[in-house]
DNA sequence: CAAACAGTTAGCCCTTGCGCTAACCATTGA
DNA sequence: TCAATGGTTAGCGCAAGGGCTAACTGTTTG
């Protein structure tokens, strides 16, 4: 667990940005050109490239160049690693809940962005 | 499901930092001040409360001042989020194996399927 | 061959992210 | 009361993110 963490850093900032997540679900139904996967979005073919480019480079994605078409294709790594980081956050969370459920009730600890007078 | 998708870039985002996953992890244990969370960090105080408080806006943490103490303590919710964001994927992922198989054993675009050998 | 197509490269713009210092409250404890 | 503690505010610097246009390369295709 808790492979290679300097590499969850792009994986995550991936996810951070819209379009790449719609870019993502569209390949998660299977393998698309990249003018297919750009059609849908109001943006420039450069700055969608940026977006594929950094799918590539943090891993969700894989392409090949055939002719004058390249062809994505997603992968499945960053999807387990992303699964163990939230198992490893699960597993230190069970192992507390007794304290966490007693400082809840102690404290009551609200929402409110602002801090409640006391 | 997919319910506020605008909220997912912070929650994304919020990831895609080494100190703030730390945190996080930190968090999973039980709720800590500030200091606390910040003594493992060699950090400024300013710096470090920056990332506490991308973690507040964006919904990872929820804190509450007592005296001169901020208290932090982690929130469920966007754990939940990132899970259902990844289940989403996979039910797409799930609906098209046979495919995906085929592409990743084959990594040649074919124009047509090849017939599974008898 | 020439035109259309699918990307690519280069460069510009503005905003955001992430670190720092210096100075400043506001509680708390001696 | 006065110093130490625990955060907070303000501002600065630099790198990266996310968008654009213009111009270019390398395939198809009519």
């Amino acid at each position: 667990m808790a492979q290679y963490p300097e590499r969850l850093n792009g994986i995550f900032q991936a996810l951070a940005d819209p379009t790449r997540r719609a870019v993502l679900g569209r390949l998660s139904r299977g393998p698309a050109t990249v003018s297919e996967l750009a059609t849908p979005f109001d943006m420039a073919l450069p700055s969608f490239m940026k977006h594929i480019h950094f799918l590539e480079d943090s891993g969700w994605i894989r392409t090949r160049k055939e002719g004058r078409v390249r062809t994505c294709a997603i992968e499945k790594a960053p999807f387990t690693a992303v699964e163990s980081w939230l198992a490893e956050q699960q597993e230190l969370w069970e192992s507390r809940t007794d304290r966490l459920e007693q400082f809840v009730t102690e404290h009551t600890v609200t929402t409110h962005p602002k801090d409640t007078p006391p």
